[in-house]
Order: structure tokens, then sequence, then C-alpha cells
DNA sequence: CTCAAAATCAGTAATCATTCCTAATTACTA
DNA sequence: TAGTAATTAGGAATGATTACTGATTTTGAG
């Protein structure tokens, strides 16, 4: 593992997750000042392969990595943006009946508005 | 309704939905031959909006569109590329639970191998 | 009808994320 | 240490999508 590649893992693994490319690519130059953005997409995409990383793609085509290559649902917030794990296990078993023992990968993003965001809807009404 | 926007329409009801853009422009070119590509995406753009349509994201993130606008799971075969719809109603039920009824769009795309390919594959092993 | 305002169009240029390419550098091996 | 393989930086190329522009079509009030 060259020092770029460990690098990128170390500031998706530093965060919570949910990077984009040009995120990390950022955070990279801060430590290696003439890091190329094609060698970000490079290791992200072998640290994908190789099981160390997840990746999913947001609503608009474009992609953010994960800390864990697990898969699992992800939440983005319609107000704030902000994006979580789906934690709960019900839709990876739903997508396991459903095709039959055969997924091989799978991609939720689901849209909503998350506990902080209500909370200031809820307080701007009042 | 203009002319182009409605035959966009059409080619999408007549199809099992599931077009990318550039199919669409090419069907559509059969019957107006100088209708443009930017043409295309602008009406379908506009009927995802006024919620004739649906759309969703392709994990290489290009996207497609599809005849129903109601929120329902994809599933793509990894082998023929295939994409059908998921008619089980539990996992958007999972989604409205989980974000406690605050859910505005889900976009749910499995990876798996079609009934059809398992029989092949099947064969091919006997 | 008639004509002007509004909507829509075709064609093309621009954008954005991502991938590809190449020559140079670095790391490994014997 | 010499040779080879892997990796890099930088930039060019790609592909999907969006934005722009001037021309054409549609519409609706008089």
């Amino acid at each position: 593992m060259s020092r770029q590649k460990d690098l990128v893992l170390e500031i998706l693994n530093g965060s919570r997750g949910h990077l984009s490319a040009a995120q990390i690519y950022e955070s990279a130059r801060e430590r290696i000042h003439n890091i190329s953005l094609g060698t970000v997409y490079r290791d992200l995409g072998e640290l994908c392969r190789d099981g160390y990383i997840g990746r999913f793609v947001l609503s608009d085509g474009s992609s953010v990595y994960d800390r864990t290559p697990f898969p699992h649902g992800h939440l983005v917030c319609s107000e704030c943006g902000r994006i979580d794990d789906i934690e709960d296990p019900c839709l990876m078993d739903d997508l396991n009946r459903i095709t039959a023992g055969t997924l091989i990968s799978a991609e939720i993003v689901a849209e909503h508005i998350c506990p902080d965001c209500r909370s200031s809807i809820n307080r701007a009404k009042a």
C-alpha cells in the first residue's frame, strides 16, 4: 500500500465516512501537497475493489465513499444534506428474500428529514 | 404539452420503462428527425417534476427514466443488464418506519441475477 | 383573424465527475 | 546496485447532463 493510498484510507477512516472524491482530495493535499485527483480516484477504486471501503451513488449521479464496505442503506437529509447509515437490517433481509439469495450489491438512498431538522422545523412553527 | 414532450412520454409509456435519455432520443428521432438531445433532457426533467414519470440513477451514475412516478425499487441483473421493478411493498414500508414518516424519495437499486440467467447458469453447470 | 408576448425548439457550447494516458519516479528483488 | 514492476502527477479525453442562444412555434387578447 503506497503512501497516497494509505492516506486516502486514513482520511476516510478518520471521518464518519460519506466523503466525495473531491473532499478526500482536498484533505489529502494538506499532507501531500502535489497528490493528484487521478491518484485519489484510482486508490479509491482499488480500495473498493479490495473490500476496504464502500461507495454509493447520490441522486445527482456523483459518488461518495464510505468507511465500511458492508452494504447498508443511507439516509440523506433533504434540509441539511447530512448522510447517515441505516442500521436496520430489515431492508437487506427483504432484498435477500426478493432476489432469492442472488443479491450481489444494493444501493439504498432515501431522502428524508433528519431528526435535527425535524426539531428545527417544529420550533419554527411554534 | 408540445409534440416533442408528448412523443417522449409516449415512448416511455410504450416501453416497459427503464430507458436512458439517449435511448429515448434515438427512438424519438425516428418520428421527429431533428429533435435535439437537449429537448429530450428538458422534457424528461419537466415530466419528472410534474409527476408523470420517474427517474433513477444507476450505479455508474447515469440515469434511466421510468413510466411510473411512484417510488419503487429496481433489480438490475448483473448478467444481462435487465431491469425489473420490485413489486414487494415491504421495502417502502420499512423506509417509512425508519424515517418516521418523513420519507421524501427513495432510490433502491439491487444488483442480482435474474431468474432467466439463473436458469442458464444452472443449465451450463449440468 | 392578427399580432405581440410567451413558450418551446434545435443546435451547440460549457460543465462536471470521472477515467485514461504518458513519461517520470519510486519501490522491490535478486 | 541494476533491472524490473508498480505507482505517481499532471493533464487530456470521455460521457452524461445542463446552459445558452437565436429562431420558430404556440397562444390568447383585442
